[in-house]
DNA sequence: CCCAATTTGTTCGTATGTATA
DNA sequence: TTATACATACGAACAAATTGG
């Protein structure tokens, strides 16, 4: 393995094992370099596939910090909706529920997972210029969420992950999506206003944090009649 | 503007400017790196760049070549629907029509374009695992695709953007989608052999050469019971 | 408003390692 | 084995952005 590898591996950890907290400094590069034993240029390689893969984010003329959840990233890295002509905004999360319960097979079928597993099931319905457009079940494995009540999740003072993050421990690092086609029922058809039977996109998204490891279960329900699900582009540079 | 987005920026002019043809050589890095007047560690930074949008290729101990269009690179890059388990493998194409006429007021809406354009139109039926799953439509503006016939498109020897590239020369450096849900219609359903009104996913693709520009319109309707739309996911490193 | 200190960003050149033909 | 090409690593110097005095 080459030896900036070695080096990432090493921030990743203290980053994971809150070493490095969310939102704190790193030393700068020559103190780092230092530190590890590498030159600068090699302390840079790490630290830049890090700043690549959103944990650690580099300010020219302030310094190096451990990436935050926040309304921008969660808008652009996790949130895939926009308007039709392409207007990209924050959803307006409303809570209709919050439970604890088990994992139905259905659920527990759709991820993968074994079912009867404990978890905590939270419904959002989001709106977007006003407009009811998806609905949210969120299905989180109650042992990672000790702490979570409804009533920190209502008092969470900016998005979801900030919250996992923040007062929970858990940073959720990358998701992946799979969407498919479905006809609304009733439940979900009532909630956004639309005839049961209309023709959703169905979004299922696992996010994980370090290590790959699992931590949120989401299923969401789009009215796409005026919203669209967007991919996202490969574009660097 | 830093001096390897100056060098990047010449290189790319000379890959559009079929300078450096598609599966073509690039001199190695001492020779660039003199030629452009820079240092090697500017002249790798600059061709990084464009090995991370897919417009060059490294292959270490062989030498820095301009990307072509394949299989593998359509499936990776282009092609997002696989088997709910996660199977993913390169759609068996069917042609089903291949016609010139004009954009009528629905598709010129769809991709904001202006209705009456000439356009050449291609349909294909795609199966994977033998089995029908989508339905495609391709809008080719007929100014840029002058020598392309219906038996030239049979008779290509690879993928579609193989042969734009090879036979037309427009390569296809990068595509956006979005997704919404509809109802199928009576010409998809039986194609696919769903009942009319099932509710499908319907894909819409630009895809784009150099400089952004549109080069190819295609809207895709997914089967999705059996497979899925697959977002990409942001995962360097 | 400007200046100075701090930090990351860019550029240079060299040497050595690793993969390929 | 040998030659060639890209990959990694080093260290130095200067540029550009930010902050605070």
């Amino acid at each position: 393995m080459p030896l900036y590898r070695a080096v990432k591996r090493r921030l990743l950890h203290a980053v994971e094992a809150g070493v490095l907290p969310p939102g704190g400094a790193l030393p700068n590069e020559r103190e780092l370099a230092a530190a590890f034993g590498v030159s600068i240029g090699t302390l840079r390689q790490a630290v830049g596939e890090l700043v690549a893969e959103h944990i650690l984010v580099r300010r020219q003329g302030r310094g190096t910090y451990v990436a935050r959840h926040n309304a921008e990233r969660f808008l652009f890295q996790f949130f895939h909706i926009e308007r039709a002509d392409g207007l990209r905004e924050a959803p307006e999360l409303e809570l209709l529920s919050f439970e604890r319960g088990r994992l139905d097979d259905d659920e527990a079928d759709a991820f993968g997972l074994k079912s009867g597993e404990p978890v905590i099931v939270i419904e959002n319905r989001l709106r977007l210029q006003g407009r009811p457009v998806a609905h949210d079940r969120l299905l989180l494995p109650a042992g990672l969420y000790k702490g979570l009540t409804e009533a920190r999740f209502r008092a969470r003072p900016a998005t979801i992950y900030r919250l996992y993050q923040d007062e929970l421990g858990i940073t959720v690092v990358r998701a992946h999506e799979r969407a498919r086609a479905v006809a609304a029922d009733r439940h979900v058809a009532r909630l956004l206003g639309v005839t049961p039977g209309t023709p959703m996109l169905q979004v299922r998204r696992t996010a994980v944090t370090f290590g790959d490891k699992p931590v949120e279960y989401r299923i969401s329900t789009v009215h796409t009649v005026q919203h669209e699900y967007v991919q996202t582009l490969s574009r660097p540079g």
